[in-house]
RNA sequence: GCGCUCCUAGCUCAAUUGGCAGAGCAACGGACUCUUAAUCCGCAGGUUCUGGGUUCAAGUCCCAGGGGGCGCACCA
């Protein structure tokens, strides 16, 4: 035998006794219910799990090229292939089963004469990982398979992975359990590798194009760079309260003043707002700034990172969302604001008319603005609420008011509007590109009107934030920014209509145990059932419990 | 935070007007030398989310709480 690990008789008497303390009705009902029954006579060298399992090749596509094979008929090439038993066919003196890895999956054929431990083989339960060796033959029935020679046990699965055919639909069982969804239900461990791939054609594009990745701090003393209100931390070394970052725009444009001209950061922003199929409040958001950019330049970044995502995981810049299809081919379509809100509601806005007729138009449309609105306030405010959701795109939407966005240099054409283009997809918007504001002046007249705001009450206007006016004073280039969200584009290229699929895990609220509920002498109690989880007889976990 | 709605075996779901809480799969024991959601026989599995209440009788009706979903609000 290859490993000797696999007849360590030794080893075996020690997991007989293991099981038959650890899983016997004896040894009482406490614990012993929740898990699955082990199988009496379920013991063999077979069992003694190894350190390593080296040599394994994929099983996704491990019979490829063996398609010329007859029934029947053995390749005489063996290998190994380790992974999880999804099906189980025992069938008397042979046997089926399906043993699955993250590439896919292959049958394994066994055969009382051939295999080594085959009854006990036989009596693998569905989720145990194995390690087999085995020649790769083709069934009498004419499946491709591996028959098993020789395996050994990887690991028992002690909780079963829900009903075989249907998986499991409880999303609340899916999202807090996540790691029993991705086996359980088919594709969904797929989104999630599409999802790596996209981050990574991310990252290749941005490099091929000569733009540094850096780290910039999530826990920061002021929350800067959005409208939003933040997670508050305490620095205990610093005796400081601080906040997890809402976005990392100040901290990146800090470093274009230092010389980093193309610079970009993908990580996690965090904005203490509510929870929907589409916010989550903790997201990845790429940012990525360039100096001698416009925000015209940073749009056609943008349609080129959103292509390659797509080429990368779809093989292809048209794709298929909630049914229709999807051009995201460059360049792109740009409409200003006044125009696509002038085609789909029929109403024609102009930034020469006066504040008084644009609110007009706006209440006659139902959209209430607020008092001593400009032009463009009027026409975002009708923009947001009823021509973006009707914006399938992808479309550019261009040339913001100057209110709504605080970082952004004024348009070059109308002081009224900044230079602000905001891609549209699904009826979404997806990322934003900026002529960045660079003049320390008006930067800091802006942050003053923001702070005015936020003595009012605006808990998300900003504050001003004197480290970044100090370095927008050492000087900074003209330059573009974007910010793209990673989420909401994996969304788009994965035709997923819930952001919850695409986050491994999504925030949920906490379940209430014991442990919180107690109170006075009852903590030491407490920790021990934290630590017993069997004794939580009122979770309403019913997964884990009862 | 507000409104609507859901929570039954490990999983997927039933349960008539308020009248004995069930099935399939999984698990467990057994049969089977080519299965494909295998099949067959057997066995076991429940604080019906929790706590109160109404009732002769509650999975079902009422109240409170927990959690989920959707919508609104907040928000990108």
């Amino acid at each position: 035998m290859a490993y000797a690990a696999w007849s360590a008789s030794t080893l075996l008497a020690q997991l007989r006794r293991e099981w038959s303390a650890g899983m016997s009705e004896e040894n009482g009902a406490a614990g012993a219910d929740e898990l699955m029954e082990t199988p009496e006579d379920l013991a063999s060298a077979a069992l003694v799990i190894p350190y390593v399992f080296p040599d394994s090749v994929p099983a996704g596509g491990v019979a490829e090229g063996y398609a010329h094979l007859a029934p029947g008929e053995g390749s005489g090439v063996t290998v190994r292939v380790a992974g999880r038993i999804m099906r189980s066919r025992p069938q008397g003196r042979v046997a089926f089963a399906e043993l699955r890895d993250w590439t896919g999956g292959v049958q394994l054929f066994a055969m009382s004469t051939i295999t080594e431990d085959f009854a006990e083989l036989t009596k693998l339960s569905l989720g145990d990982w194995v390690g087999v060796t085995g020649e790769i033959v083709r069934t009498k029935r004419g499946e491709l398979s591996i028959q098993v020679a020789n395996w050994c046990m990887l690991a028992r699965a002690h909780r079963g992975f829900g009903d075989k055919w249907r998986g499991v639909n409880d999303v609340e069982l899916r999202f807090r359990q996540r790691e029993v969804d991705l086996w359980a239900n088919e594709g969904v461990r797929e989104n999630f590798l599409l999802r790596s791939r996209i981050v990574a054609s991310l990252r290749r594009t941005l490099d091929e194009r000569g733009f540094v990745e850096v780290e910039t701090p999530v826990l920061q003393p002021l929350a800067g760079g959005a409208n939003a209100r933040p997670f508050i931390t305490h620095y205990n070394a610093l005796h400081a309260d601080f906040y997890l970052r809402i976005a990392p725009e100040l901290y990146l444009k800090r470093l274009v003043v230092g010389g980093f001209e193309r610079v970009f950061e993908i990580g996690k922003d965090f904005r203490n707002e509510g929870l929907s199929p589409r916010h989550n409040p903790e997201f990845t958001m790429l940012e990525a700034y360039q100096a001698y950019a416009d925000y015209s330049e940073m749009a056609g970044l943008i349609e080129q990172l959103v292509a390659d995502a797509a080429r990368a995981i779809c093989g292809s810049t048209v794709i298929t969302h909630e049914g229709r299809a999807l051009d995201l081919t460059p360049p792109w379509r740009r409409a200003t604001m006044v125009e696509i809100v002038a085609e789909i509601t029929g109403v024609p806005f102009d930034l020469a008319m006066s504040a008084d007729a644009a609110a007009t138009q706006a209440a006659a449309l139902g959209v209430e603005v607020p008092e001593g609105s400009s032009v463009g306030r009027c026409v975002y405010e009708v923009y947001e609420r009823l021509v973006e959701p009707k914006i399938w795109g992808p479309v550019h939407v261009m040339d913001y008011p100057i209110e709504v966005s605080p970082l952004t240099r004024e348009h070059r054409d109308n002081p009224e509007l900044v230079e602000r283009i905001t891609p549209v997809i699904t009826g979404r918007e997806i990322a934003e590109a900026y002529s960045e504001l660079v003049d320390p002046e008006e930067q800091r007249r802006r942050f003053l009107a923001q702070a005015r705001q936020r003595e009012e009450g605006d808990e998300e206007a900003m504050a001003v934030d004197e480290d970044f006016l100090r370095a927008l004073e050492h000087g900074m280039p003209p330059s573009g920014g974007i910010g793209l969200g990673v989420d909401r584009l994996t969304m788009i290229l994965t035709d997923q209509a819930n952001i919850r699929e695409v986050l491994l895990f999504p925030a949920l609220r906490p379940l209430t145990t014991h442990a919180d509920e107690g109170a006075g002498d009852a903590a030491s109690t407490a920790a021990v059932e934290v630590m017993d989880a069997s004794s939580e007889p009122h979770s309403r976990d019913h997964i884990a419990h009862s």
